[in-house]
DNA sequence: CCCTGTCATACCTGGTAGGTATCAGTGAAG
DNA sequence: CTTCACTGATACCTACCAGGTATGACAGGG
């Protein structure tokens, strides 16, 4: 008997496999995404659900679905798997890092395409001017995409827009808060307004609320489908859409764009957001400079 | 060549043969602990080292020290491997609850041992008269424990004593707040004042204050060492020790305690807190029914 | 009724995890 | 200076098991 002690421990290939075929719901093309024959992949499957004493798929005629335990398996195989890929990038980068000079751990800071300008430009002088300050790459990161980053460890810190973006999960501090603006073309008429309401510019009929791209999917509705800040500043300048930002957005308006402020949309606080067990002193080092500007 | 892929991904097997190197500092005694020879554990070791090209431990004459990137990977990897234990002890538990009936999900509730009497007494009352209960297991925990027990699967779910508890990694709600009290012998002089300060109790000559364990150790004073709510209220009620508690711990007092307000004690704010990427239906049922209350 | 698509079973093979024996370096003690 | 004690590394071997191929069992659809 090698097992009998130790049944609460899960191989890494088991959670890969397990999540594989969990989002497949199809054995043989999992096995296809794990570059692996079916055979053996269905063969370790069993002998998961023989080693936890739980079954996770239910095998019906033509497919597979989850049991009960099997979507806690995948929620929770998820999380663990991100962990994993987590340490070993940033076990990876903070290699190398030990003989010359100081131990200069990288950072890496995720930050929404193109927004936080003003913030992040303070922000990165600010931590530069430091005495022992690390070398802080700033990852781009796409429409609330940073807690992924944070999560699977592409990123040890992000900037993030709440409510937009969720800080559930990290430790976090709060920054600044600002309200919303629509951004219109010049000439349309609600420009010409002191401030508007969320539901003033919901439903214009000629300027549909432009939709963001999200994992490469979008949100329904009339509005175009938008997946940078450029291709919506056109389209907006062409008077074609209409779009809500944070007050901050005013930096980067053109002429052809007009910002009224909105009354009643929820205020976004910006926040510095890092992973909660993080114990980094570079990272300290940026989060005292982000609190303290 | 069957690595070159996947470099980013560690092995169960790796993180805990390195965890334990980096806590022991010893091959010899972490190898022993792993239920497995040296030679074996050294060699797995440097695999890991070189699969992820970078140095994790400095071996010295007379030992082994962790280098930069080694302090990151204890930590990370202490991390993933919560994460791991925390995805079978839940997948488990979830188990076995698909056929009778409903998927009746155990719920498992953490609580700081005898804390909580009333908030706890409500919430499962409350909760057990919801349609679609499951059961809700109570695990007792030591001081601040919680958290630990959160992040291994040992429990779905816990309430906590901000700012004992910290509520980093988590997600939560608040429940309640209250003011903090100290606990003196009745017929102490102090007892007779309407309100104290927390410098009035922290150095009384004849009542140092208690000290909690915590994982087995104690914080340095010269108050006695207490682990358990009935000793301390017996040695409070015997006069040779003072404690400070939240409000409610009024509910448990005896006749030879008295309670005084403490002025500038920081409130104390109870929340249920739960890992962030949980999605359960039970969960959700008992976290509404808990802001509820 | 056959054909197709699905997952399971049977059997084989190679890589590798882990064991034992041993080496090699270093500090302390005599 | 020599020797001993204690450390981690190396050499070599074996057994296990992960993964491959071939095939079976079973259900639906034409």
């Amino acid at each position: 008997m090698k097992y009998g002690v130790a049944v609460d421990t899960l191989e890494t290939r088991e959670l890969r496999y397990f999540t594989a075929v969990a989002e497949e719901l199809h054995f043989g093309r999992a096995a296809e995404r794990l570059g692996m024959a079916q055979p053996p992949l269905s063969r370790a499957i069993q002998q998961l659900e023989r080693r936890l004493g739980v079954s996770l798929l239910k095998r019906n005629r033509r497919g597979v679905s989850l049991t009960g335990a099997g979507e806690v398996l995948l929620q929770e195989g998820r999380a663990a798997l991100d962990a994993i890929t987590a340490a070993a990038r940033r076990t990876r980068r903070a290699g190398g890092a030990d003989r010359p000079g100081e131990p200069r751990h990288r950072l890496v800071l995720a930050v929404k395409a193109a927004a936080f300008h003003e913030l992040l430009q303070k922000l990165l002088d600010a931590y530069a001017a430091e005495p022992d300050a690390a070398e802080v790459e700033v990852l781009p990161s796409g429409t609330c995409e940073q807690e992924e980053m944070l999560r699977d460890g592409r990123a040890d810190v992000a900037l993030m827009h709440a409510p937009f973006n969720s800080l559930a999960g990290f430790d976090s501090e709060e920054l600044m808060t600002e309200g919303q603006i629509a951004i219109l073309p010049a000439g349309h008429p609600l420009a010409a307004h002191k401030t508007l309401s969320l539901a003033d510019v919901s439903d214009i009929p000629d300027l549909p609320l432009a939709r963001w791209s999200r994992h490469g999917t979008y949100p329904p509705g009339p509005g175009p489908e938008i997946h940078d800040q450029t291709q919506l500043a056109q389209l907006i300048a062409l008077g074609r859409t209409v779009a809500v930002f944070p007050d901050s957005a005013r930096a980067w308006l053109w002429a052809e764009h007009a910002a009224v402020p909105l009354t009643d949309a929820p205020p976004v606080v910006t926040h510095i957001a890092w992973p909660a067990h993080s114990r980094s002193l570079a990272l300290a080092g940026l989060i005292r400079t982000a609190t303290q500007l």
